[in-house]
DNA sequence: TGTACATCAGTGAACGCGCGTTCACTGATGTAC
DNA sequence: TGTACATCAGTGAACGCGCGTTCACTGATGTAC
């Protein structure tokens, strides 16, 4: 157990995590290759022999943030019955997710990766997320014969990321800031709309 | 009228405009004092004169945007009667803005502003803007009797930001990148939630 | 089991870049008398 | 109407910064024989 072994070992991983870091301690924005591997302890360009370039690393950092989201999303189908009941908790733990990981989050979705083409690994990880949001709605009908499936998808995601994205930005007050707030919150926001579905 | 006047007029102004117009052309990121100064054809330290650093040429951007934001949402009320159509399209209004204005939408909520309180015009301005959500859902009527009024503005907020954020970065797809595009889905998507309410 | 050698994963110096901000300055404008 | 002077709104040089990326290099590891 050498104290300063040369080769890291599993710097890759290393790396990701130390953006992570990065980002939760000073935000998405101070996320630079520089930074992370100075976190990590390595030069600064050690990174080049794992992510072809910046972007990349951020791609890996979402990739990871998607699927951490994906099986939040899927622990709550596994552990209720009622379809309708289903649906709402999911989107719960969509924001729940987002208020507790806020700056994870927001290099999910941020610009630099919009494009998830390059990445075909953060591409699956995003859709798996999201086919746990369409499963969801599928289950529970939201649509009524009229609407069309995709759209109930898309309003379905809209509102929940238009909850997350307005609670991590501050928009609707410090108690919703809190990931048991933010249940609170979204519960109560989709019961807004949905209580007096049939 | 000298071709080169020493002093401008309306600087002010004149940088406000500049970035907006590096916005739209290069993205929000790319607005920096320097590249502002350059656009507008001035030294880059000439702005100083005027904002005391970056953040408040930002505030200053913001503001603008939410005032056009809050009298498109306004316009809409003035036009129609329906209160539950009012609002609908009033989300509509928020959605198109956004999509017509993606990167000053971005720049209206952007984390270096989240908190608006050292800028109590871009503080009035975005109170504005959500004061007429607030009218709409009001007059609405949205919420039963059992769910606080907050909550509905909340939840309608939620779902309209949801959409324009998603759009504008490009995960629902191209259809809705052009505001037609983003006003047939964000209609489709209100009526997905509303349509069997009575 | 030992040795030669290829490959891999680090290092550290260097590149050029644009940025925000400060400073001493100067030209233009406005005002008091 | 003219003049002295304060104030305002520009200029351009300079500061230090962190960044992404490239490069020649070197230490460590793995493999063929």
């Amino acid at each position: 157990m050498p104290s300063k072994p040369y080769h890291h070992g599993d710097l890759r991983r290393a790396l990701i995590e130390a953006a992570v870091e990065i980002a939760r301690e000073h935000g998405a924005d101070e996320v630079s290759l520089r930074r992370v591997a100075r976190h990590a302890g390595v030069s600064h360009a050690a990174p080049y022999h794992h992510f072809p370039d910046r972007t990349a690393l951020i791609a890996a950092v979402a990739e990871v943030g998607f699927r951490a989201l994906a099986n939040d999303v899927s622990a709550v189908e596994r552990s209720i019955e009622s379809p309708r009941e289903r649906l709402h908790e999911a989107g719960v733990a969509y924001v729940v997710f987002a208020v507790s990981n806020p700056e994870q989050f927001r290099l999910m979705f941020s610009r630099e990766i919009a494009d998830s083409t390059p990445y075909p690994d953060l591409h699956a990880a995003a859709a798996d997320a999201r086919a746990g949001l369409e499963r969801a709605v599928a289950a529970s009908r939201l649509g009524s014969g009229t609407t069309s499936e995709p759209i109930d998808v898309a309003a379905a995601w809209a509102l929940v990321h238009g909850l997350a994205t307005l609670i991590i930005d501050g928009q609707l007050g410090n108690e919703a800031a809190s990931p048991e707030g933010a249940a609170a919150l979204s519960r109560a926001a989709i019961h807004a709309f949905w209580s007096q579905r049939s």
